[in-house]
DNA sequence: ATTCTATATTAGAATTATTCTAAGATAGAG
DNA sequence: CTCTATCTTAGAATAATTCTAATATAGAAT
């Protein structure tokens, strides 16, 4: 097994990354990267993280999450003032939030597809293309 | 001179909105729509109407923005967590967001375009489509 | 014009998400 | 085994926003 990295250890993933493997971050990183795509607040995991025996502060949970996005191991998306969502789905891809649940999904890649994007201004790149479809009840 | 409506009378634009012209609510609304599009922070517009001998509570300034764009007269954009921008430019168009210098830019409709875009959830409607292209310096 | 009532506005407290701080713990090189 | 750079920690601090309950006001009804 193999194919997009379905289980590669904790330990080596944190170690390619160049993070020095503690106990916090193996355990978070194991809750994170399950194999399926997980999009998690930052309280959320830590109540995770506790529920589960292991011993971490908030705080951790915060500087890891970032850690974790700085070396490219998850992303951030950010939906609402003071919501961020940290998805572990890495590929290019795109999301719905749900405004009533507060729910992200993914939009698969193939689903959704940018025809043209503006030049940058002079002396920048684009880092990254965010697309979001607000989503809301059907109601009638 | 009518335009896409460069003027039209703070008064009558909050009474079409169905909004009760109040004294902050006039003055806010002369600040927010003088013609040209704008990002604004509520903090900031809260300094200028302060500057401008307004006197205005700032959560005044929270509720009117609020109000504002509920009734369509603003579009809220979200770039970062805890950072919200209220856009007086409604029509279809998405934003540069620039992370050096928290500068928010339109993107005209024309120069971005959405080839296709996915179905939403069973009884969803998509509300709002967010395109947001964060630039970083360029550097080497 | 005056009165009245629903709606606005206010200052300040409260809340929420997040970051900072400074002290103590630990991974892993030597 | 020791040492040191890096982590982790609890709790304080910050920032943006919302809430609260008291006071003010727009505008309809008199």
């Amino acid at each position: 097994m193999a194919a997009t990295r379905p289980y590669a250890n904790a330990y080596d993933l944190l170690r390619e990354s160049g993070l020095r493997p503690t106990r916090q971050r193996l355990a978070l990183a194991k809750l994170l990267f399950d194999g399926t795509d997980r999009h998690v607040r930052a309280e959320q995991l830590h109540g995770e993280a506790l529920a589960d025996g292991i011993r971490v502060s908030l705080a951790t949970v915060y500087n890891t999450l970032h850690q974790f996005t700085e070396v490219g191991l998850l992303r951030e998306v950010i939906v609402e003032s003071g919501r961020a969502y940290f998805d572990t789905n890495i590929s290019d891809h795109h999301h719905f939030f749900c405004e009533n649940s507060g729910e992200l999904r993914d939009i698969p890649a193939d689903q959704l597809a940018i025809a043209r994007l503006p030049d940058p201004p002079a002396g920048k790149t684009v880092k990254r293309v965010d697309v979001i479809l607000h989503l809301a009840d059907l109601e009638d």
